[in-house]
DNA sequence: TTTGTCTGCCCC
DNA sequence: ATTCTGC
DNA sequence: GCAGAATGGGCAGACAAA
């Protein structure tokens, strides 16, 4: 019971099966026969967790150390076999195999690793902070390959990563879970997206005790997130919606009892200490005593507009400079929907019911406009006046749906226009991982720059690409390498393509002085060759005229 | 002290 | 975030 | 339709190296 190795052999396993259910039913059995504590670190490092609700500071370069001490070698040859693989688990295995004992106990054969035992590592890990702490990590590290056998090697180096890639996520670790106790998924994905804690949630599916995990202030729920709209007139094709802007902004979830107020982000971290105006407005202009209210903040420069998003990404996470930070990028609240409210859960109300009670909960100034309307013409307006705002485009919602906490189902559309695309150059690209192991799997674009006749970047674009086309473009891209170092290649300019955003930044890291929001392959385009490519000209065009900017 | 690198269930 | 893929 | 995997720009903070 409890052993490293079984898990490691269940993940195994549960990679090698394509079958959903098959997956459940082996995680199931699995689950099922452990002890109460086991059963709480399996669930959470089934789904990659090592620790729940910690961070561990590992990433690749620490990583890559430690397998590089195991094995004997230098960094540089862990990074040669990573290319090779696109595996860090395969790479952790190749090391165990190679490993010299660290100490005799180890090669007299120790009873092997416990469950409790490598999580109780990657505590150390976690805790680890100040002078040293990364050379403490990757001692951690060295420790578990050198007590590991390949197989247990590549399940830690995967957890260290924390991306298990065995196909099992939340919703498989839930229905197994639920498999396990005989229990209805559903009633087990509610636990879990009440609490976002599965160790607690499979401690309470096994006792049978479930229903008692229900909405508590400052247990932040899993958000209701939005699909893709295709038109205004297919959304509106069942009838009203709920009409609100699609701010440019983030998503805050706020819990206020009484005087008490907490503020989770999208991910449900607390961000409360870095965002002190938003704390004191809900203060002041929320009338009940308790709720959870969910919006977007958005920050607005002296001239009305959205800032950049850059600008808002300055003030979250924040801890030093924080009141100077709030005077310069101030943030404006936009509450859309309430989850709680004095003692009462608000999930099965709908949506219309629940922007009843948030009307009376809370000053209108700190709400998001909404509207309820079923005539094309009017939601077009509206969608105009966001676009020439400076925002996304528009929500639009089923008025009689309820809360469906950490669903992204089609009672919640978002709409945004496309952008015209862009023709850029390929000039050099990235050996990827896992499904991409030695493939090219990212690439870098560059416009041309009229002045000079330079390419300059631009960024990568690494979306949008079927499997087929990715193995066609390796094909053609490795013989036009010129340079390689690491995992990157420069190419000869030669392949074209036309890539598609969301909107132009501001680019403090590429040469061109601009990068793309959510860049994606359109089309490699076949009929062009790099002179006929974009230029810095009309990108900066774009980027002046961009969301409404024109007449302004 | 300054600069560079790495990390983040980061934010989008 | 977006996109593709297998179930 | 869903869940999972692989990937984007850019920010603050924490360390390590210079």
């Amino acid at each position: 019971m409890g052993s490293f190795l079984a898990f490691a052999q269940i993940c195994q396993k549960a990679a090698g099966i394509g079958s959903s259910l098959e997956k459940v039913e082996i995680l199931a059995g699995y689950l099922r026969d452990l002890q109460e504590a086991d059963l709480g670190i399996a669930a959470t490092f089934l789904i990659g967790e090592a620790i729940p609700g910690q961070e561990l500071g590992v990433g690749p370069s620490i990583l890559y150390d430690a397998l590089a001490r195991a094995m004997g070698c230098t960094p540089g040859q862990v990074a040669d076999l990573m290319r090779s693989t696109g595996d860090v688990g395969l790479v952790a295995a190749a090391a165990a195999e190679k490993k010299r004992p660290l100490s005799l106990a180890a090669f007299a054969g120790s009873d092997g690793l416990e469950l409790a035992e490598v999580q109780g590592r990657f505590m150390a890990i976690a805790r680890a902070s100040g002078r040293g702490s990364q050379e403490a990590r990757v001692k951690n590290l060295h420790y578990l390959f050198s007590e590991a056998s390949p197989l247990e090697a590549q399940f830690i180096a995967r957890l260290a990563m924390e991306d298990m890639r065995i196909g099992v996520g939340e919703g498989l670790a839930r229905d197994a879970i639920a498999r396990a106790f005989d229990l209805d998924p559903e009633e087990v994905e509610r636990g879990y997206n009440l609490t976002s804690n599965l160790e607690l949630v499979a401690k309470r599916a096994r006792e049978g005790r479930l229903a008692e995990l229900g909405v508590a202030i400052n247990r932040p729920v899993k958000m209701m997130l939005a699909q893709i709209g295709e038109n205004i007139p297919a959304a509106l094709a069942q009838g009203a919606v709920a009409v609100e802007w699609k701010y440019d902004g983030a998503r805050v979830q706020i819990h206020k009892d009484g005087p008490a107020i907490r503020v989770f982000s999208r991910r449900l971290e607390d961000v409360t200490a870095s965002l002190p105006e938003i704390v004191q407005v809900v203060r002041e202009r929320v009338w009940a005593r308790e709720a959870i209210l969910d919006g977007e903040v958005v920050a607005t420069g002296g001239d009305g507009r959205p800032m950049p998003f850059q600008d808002i990404l300055r003030r979250f996470r924040r801890k030093y400079d924080v009141d100077r930070m709030a005077r310069s990028v101030p943030l404006k609240l936009n509450l859309f929907d309430i989850l709680y409210l004095d003692g009462e859960d608000l999930l099965n109300r709908t949506l219309q019911e629940r922007r009843r009670l948030l009307t009376k909960a809370a000053d209108q100034g700190i709400l998001a406009d909404q509207v309820v309307c079923a005539d094309q013409a009017a939601v077009q307006k509206i969608y105009d006046e966001a676009l020439a705002a400076g925002h996304e485009g528009l929500m639009l919602k089923n008025p009689s749906s309820p809360y469906a906490p950490g669903k992204r189902g089609k009672n919640w559309l978002k709409i945004k226009p496309v952008m015209e695309s862009l023709d850029l150059v390929v000039t050099g690209a990235r050996w990827g991982e896992g499904k991409r192991a030695s493939q090219l799997g990212s690439f870098r674009l560059g416009c041309r720059d009229v002045q000079t006749g330079e390419l300059l970047d631009v960024g990568w674009v690494a979306t949008g690409l079927s499997e087929d086309l990715l193995a066609e473009l390796t094909g053609i891209l490795r013989d036009l390498i010129v340079k390689e170092s690491g995992m990157e290649v420069e190419v000869a300019p030669q392949v074209v393509f036309e890539v598609g955003y969301e909107e132009i930044q501001r680019s403090p890291s590429y040469s061109s002085g601009y990068a793309l929001r959510f860049p994606r392959l359109i089309a490699v385009r076949d009929d062009k060759s790099p002179e006929e490519a974009d230029s810095l000209e009309r990108i900066s065009e774009i980027f002046r005229i961009q969301r409404g900017r024109a007449g302004s």
